[in-house]
DNA sequence: AGCTTATTTCAACAATCGCTGAAATAACGC
DNA sequence: GCGTTATTTCAGCGATTGTTGAAATAAGCT
């Protein structure tokens, strides 16, 4: 039952590793970081990864593209100051 | 699993009727409003507000105190600065 | 004391959440 | 094609969420 953006995004946000992760794109710039690097760093597994990744995805904050077999994900700063 | 306060205190925003009631205690000011005064205005039943209201106070988002039979909520905008 | 108003507490409930493990898919090198 | 690496998909799980309805508590008025 989430109508607004903002809840979207704030939910999106209000989760330990999902904040985590986003912290991590933000400081990791605009070139993003590929998936495997996250999931080091945090110490998460890949398919869990994967899931937040997706939240974040729809709350528009990050964006994803693929670079051989990684996928990079960044984030997005324009949604970020929303 | 909520560690860091910012985390609770996005969590406790991250809901629609939640913002809504947060939104509204923010505009009333200072002196903040009856629950039964919310109740009213987005249409919720007093024991959903009840719960709602408790999220609110354990992020540190806004203060009760009583007036006569009334609770009177009000938010606090030191944390929402936050 | 009784009656009314205002709010909270309690016990349920379906729905969603975050995570795990196993299998599938995608892209590279040989 | 085969093997390897990187990521996703799927099914399942216990835990938490937001809501409801009924009962309880609290404070005022007569």
């Amino acid at each position: 039952m989430e109508t607004s953006d903002a809840v979207a995004a704030l939910a999106a946000l209000a989760q330990d590793n999902r904040l985590d992760i986003f912290r991590l794109l933000v400081q990791a710039g605009p070139d993003g970081l590929a998936a495997g690097r996250v999931a080091e760093a945090l110490e998460l597994a890949p398919n869990t990864l994967t899931f937040h990744f997706d939240r974040l995805r729809v709350a528009g904050l990050v964006t994803v593209r693929r670079d051989g077999r990684s996928m990079i994900y960044a984030a997005r700063y324009e949604t970020m100051n929303g």
